[in-house]
DNA sequence: TTGTACGCGTTATCAT
DNA sequence: ATGATAACGCGTACAA
């Protein structure tokens, strides 16, 4: 009963019955002009007939190219990658390019193993959503997104995260909000940094020490961060994303505030679910799309003109819901 | 400034830094015991000093195999997937295999060209979480996770959906709940046909055609479902997945209902978000990671042996959270 | 317009 | 224990 896979059609098979050579049914395929249009038709058919693909892993191998390009993501369970992916596999499809994602899982030995798809040609050019670069890679044919990356020699798409941090705190602020807290992700992280830069911005320069808490990025770190900020008493509180911040409001009820009547909270990232959640997060949106279209771009120009790529800066905006009111809670 | 890449290294470089002949280089680094320690160590010095790595396109096209096999989502911003992965990448790494991740976003050309890689040898076995085998390919060295795949030569590894539905309706039953209604995701899927099934039999067979509507498994859906529900008062929902739960939740709010006193809820899958949002969901979890580690060891076994890969059912576990209640309201 | 023949970087066979 | 060499399947000079 079980079908024994035929072995796979090759191009001098196709070639065989077209009776040509396979010369021919490779400049064909590859829609040269010079092959007239009788044999070109007798190879078209051959092909429909027999359902016979290019092998790309040989064709690959003679080309030294692939088109082919490789999404590196430190955590595929993040939602905020999802939208960057659609966007670099939609401007990667129009330019005639394959995408696959490669998953590190912050692992360093899948880390390797994917950057060595890159190494051996497998893949053409790699998109960094890691926040570094794989070791022992030279930075070419490389782009980040969102996190800069250590090697100056790596163009990133990004939106400018200090000043958008800057314009949520001034957003509270102007709201009436006099005790602003902060929740940071991990201390050693860039976008942290950034956020925390713009957020002392806003505020001309420092914080109360009380008030700023670091934590990983996570929910129950966003939870843990707000738990300890409660004696302080902030009527307000800017998390480094989205999911801290619906861990600081987790906290805030389990200690019987209100959100936002007793507390305001601004989240980062607008990921899919902060609309949804009670109350939709007031949060910064950064265009996640255009960022994903734009470092396909600015990649597969690298990929071609063999030059550096320019970084870019993507705009963000303030999206204001219902986690954040005045001051006076009402 | 502009540093140009070296021309990649290849085994004959290698060869002739350590003095033998590729032959030897590809035995050595294949762990080949008819090398001489001297030569072998000879060989590794070169590798480490020129930061050599084999190949895998010209290995591949040698060997015809890659040990990498791809993953086929459906929807990569989907929060279910994100744990399958990591299982079936965790097996895969135990057995050499490296892990790639291709995203349809349910769009027949992206599938088309994901489909390719497979036929043309870049990747050596497909794990399908799209619900449906990519057309044209022949129906061996595949496994599905989840949902079924209309093929039945393609062995798939789930849960027992249908059972799953049963006893979540059955627990709001013991609740004391009489009007049970359900959303159900797109009528003509397979996962949407199992539990709604798994409702009937809870409810005796059939159920008040007032009492069930069917959404497209997103949050917005599940919203619209329920307000189309409200008129006709039931005081628990049985959702076919979390993001319709949460939806529903939404709507009952708006319409002044407080989630579970005068409405319980039940999702289904246990994404991530679940047991953060408020309240806190009841539903079904599935044993996500579980379900990847199995099915990336259905497939490599199946490229080994050649025969039939073998279904799995794997448990389910109904989780109890504040998002249900008695059916009297406390 | 088409065909012949070589090379892409490996691995395996067959010598030695 | 090691080396020469033929494949793997394709693309492209060069020849015809």
């Amino acid at each position: 009963m079980d079908q024994f896979a035929q072995p796979r059609l090759k191009m001098a098979d196709v070639a065989r019955i077209a009776g040509v050579s396979v010369a021919t049914v490779s400049r064909a395929l590859a829609g040269s002009p010079l092959v007239s249009e009788e044999t070109r038709a007798r190879i078209e058919a051959a092909v429909r007939d027999t359902g016979y693909v290019v092998n790309q892993v040989a064709s690959g191998l003679r080309l030294q190219r692939s088109r082919q390009i490789l999404v590196l993501l430190p955590d595929i369970a993040n939602p905020f990658f999802g939208e960057v992916v659609l966007g670099i596999e939609e401007e990667a499809q129009r330019q005639g390019f394959g995408v696959l994602i490669g998953n590190t899982a912050r692992n360093p030995e899948r880390e390797a193993a994917l950057a060595r798809q890159f190494q051996t040609g497998a893949v053409d050019g790699l998109v960094l959503l890691t926040g570094h670069k794989p070791p022992g890679i030279p930075p070419t044919r490389l782009v980040g997104v969102s996190e800069h990356i250590a090697d100056p020699a790596i163009a990133v798409v990004s939106i400018d995260n200090r000043a958008a941090a800057r314009e949520a705190v001034t957003y509270l602020l102007a709201l009436g909000h006099r005790k602003v807290a902060h929740i940071g992700g991990p201390t050693g992280n860039i976008l942290t940094q950034q956020r925390h830069a713009g957020f002392l911005d806003a505020l001309g320069g420092d914080a109360d020490p009380a008030l700023v808490q670091f934590g990983d990025y996570s929910i129950a770190s966003g939870e843990a961060a707000m738990h300890a900020l409660l004696p302080a008493q902030p009527t307000a509180v800017f998390c480094s994303n989205d999911e801290m911040a619906i861990g600081a409001i987790r906290a805030a009820r389990a200690s019987g505030l209100h959100v936002p009547h007793e507390l305001s909270v601004v989240g980062f990232d607008d990921i899919p679910f902060a609309g949804a959640y009670d109350p939709p997060l007031t949060t910064i949106r950064q265009p996640r799309r255009d960022m994903g279209r734009v470092a396909a771009r600015v990649l597969l120009a690298a990929l071609d003109d063999q030059d550096m790529p320019r970084p870019a800066v993507l705009p963000h905006t303030l999206i204001v819901r219902a986690s954040t009111g005045p001051a006076d809670g009402k």
